[in-house]
DNA sequence: ATACTTCCTGTAGTCACTACAGGAGCAAGG
DNA sequence: CCTTGCTCCTGTAGTGACTACAGGAAGTAT
């Protein structure tokens, strides 16, 4: 099997495409269908073939979602990446909001992750021993 | 408005219930057509009355949702809170399953959060100066 | 009586896929 | 040439956890 990298213009079923990029089959051609992908060439008998372009299109937007873009984002990435005057300002932007996005989940998960552990841990403690006959994690959600 | 830990047995319309919890309308219609909410007894003309074993129920919900657990966890722990022969550790497990969860998420993030942290950063060193053609950002998404 | 707000049901949309069902294309072996 | 078995096709429905209507009825204040 060929890299992604070679030059020469192979042709690609679906499958072949599927395995190279690891992007399930279902969702190439959800990607097509949403217009996220360009439809491919068919042969006589309505098969898609590939070729490296669309394997490269395909692994950008692979390497995005990977990075948790959403669609839409990785739409304007797309168009910035192939228009030949792409502004890296604009890039920036849209990576510098996701980042954004990105650490405010991380923090939200962060207090969440505390106060799990928390009582958790108060329950390795007190759980099922006289002392304490109320759950630590019932209490946490009850009061 | 009086607080939820009010002993007296208010009679709540679905609008009171919504303000008194802070879930929303629509959601609590869906939490009963899921069964996560038990049906109140209705008017005559047929219009929903809380009252607060209800709301308390609610609350647990909302609180449990706000921690990142899924429904059919809420569902498993609302279970065993009402159960009288509560099994803390049956609770625990439920807990720690979701903490291994939740510092799963946070490590992927936080990979991420580096990835982009790094690589926007890059950006606004080299951004459109005449030493950088190419943006750090496609560049990772290419390459 | 009227105007206004709240509530009702039922359905469809969100995001980013995933999972079928039911059929057709295609390559290799006999 | 025919069969077997794999890959592929379209179209639809399901996932989780809601949210957003449409179109109508109930309740409340004046």
């Amino acid at each position: 099997m060929g890299s992604i990298t070679d030059a020469r213009a192979e042709k690609l079923t679906i499958g072949n495409l599927s395995e190279l990029t690891g992007v399930n089959i279902e969702t190439i051609r959800y990607y097509e269908r949403i217009k996220l992908l360009h439809a491919p060439p068919r042969t006589s008998g309505g098969r898609r073939i590939y070729c490296d372009a669309h394997a490269r299109r395909l692994q950008f937007v692979r390497r995005a979602r990977k990075l948790g873009f959403g669609i839409e984002a990785i739409r304007n990435l797309l168009a910035l990446a192939e228009g030949n005057n792409s502004s890296c300002q604009d890039v920036r932007d849209i990576a510098a909001l996701h980042l954004a996005d990105v650490r405010t989940k991380l923090a939200d998960l962060s207090k969440l992750e505390n106060i799990l552990a928390v009582t958790v841990a108060q329950c390795d403690v007190e759980c099922c021993t006289s002392s304490a006959p109320v759950c630590p994690v019932l209490e946490i959600l009850q009061h």
